[in-house]
DNA sequence: GAATATAGTTTGATAATCAAAAGAAGGATT
DNA sequence: AATCCTTCTTTTGATTATCAAACTATATTC
């Protein structure tokens, strides 16, 4: 890896574990200290609108239906998302956000919301531009990345 | 948060989510499917070079000493890592990458660099510029957000 | 109506994490 | 040199995240 590279990885990693840090932290010393960013990356999930079920959320989430099981007792105890069965067929969970569910929701979405605001206020135009196609070009190569490795079964070939 | 900053949010949560994914993938299916990214990361903080100790390589981790501790213990375990115990101060405890170790830190650090290579390779010479100049002003924003929010003790005062 | 399928929960296991206690070694003070 | 304090690491006990497999309850199909 020539010097440029090496540059350009070491400010991707950079800013990675900083968003990954801050973001706890925010969380753990804001007015939702009892969620950590898991439990908040499972609010996102069942989000603010639709009654979605356990299995849809548990695949947004990429994990088993188990998992997303204690996650959601866990939620329901500290009083962030509700469960209701479904009448029509009973076998089905919908899971929704309480009131205290929804104010962490736009909570962290404010959060969000002033890094990228941050990021994007002291740009001009064409600095603008130029950040959302250096973005869109990270994102087709993470993603074509993502589905090598992630979604196809012969990601071995790859390496 | 208008259209474009809600463009900008999405693809980093999009950005972010499918490198944490892939990375996950990537090791699982390749030659180390017995170590996780986290045991990766550890692997990484360890480093090849230098035997650095327990307490310095859990600050850089960002972890306790204790959490290092049953890391290390499964890494040396496995056969990824080697503690020795250091001759002039018989407290401090060193930890070194077993050949093992070396290869596997080896063979993630192509996989990075395998990314950075498909982001780079495509951009002449002005193309490579802004994306520096873009990716350092990124990093500038959130090392600022990170002091606030994770060296302060006082974060409260900023949201 | 019995067999099969589907949705969710429970169980048992492993891993990541912390705070606090304990152990072991070094350094300082008297 | 005995005692006390500090430092480095491990151990312990607790919580959370995760999965696979077993289990429960309901729905569908033949």
């Amino acid at each position: 890896m020539n010097d440029f590279d090496q540059k350009i990885n070491d400010l991707l990693l950079d800013i990675f574990d900083k968003i990954l840090l801050t973001e706890e932290k925010a969380l753990r010393r804001g007015n939702f200290s009892d969620i950590s960013v898991a439990e908040m990356h499972t609010l996102e999930s069942v989000g603010p609108y639709e009654k979605r079920t356990m299995s849809e959320t548990a695949a947004t989430l990429g994990v088993t239906t188990g998992t997303l099981t204690v996650a959601i007792d866990r939620l329901v105890r500290k009083g962030y998302v509700e469960r209701h069965r479904d009448n029509t067929d009973r076998r089905v969970v919908r899971v929704a956000l309480t009131r205290q569910g929804k104010l962490a929701f736009r909570m962290h979405n404010k959060f969000h919301k002033l890094l990228v605001d941050r990021l994007v206020t002291p740009l001009d135009e064409q600095g603008r531009d130029v950040l959302r196609k250096t973005l869109i070009a990270i994102d087709g190569i993470v993603s074509e990345q993502y589905e090598r490795y992630v979604l196809s079964d012969h990601a071995e070939d790859n390496l």
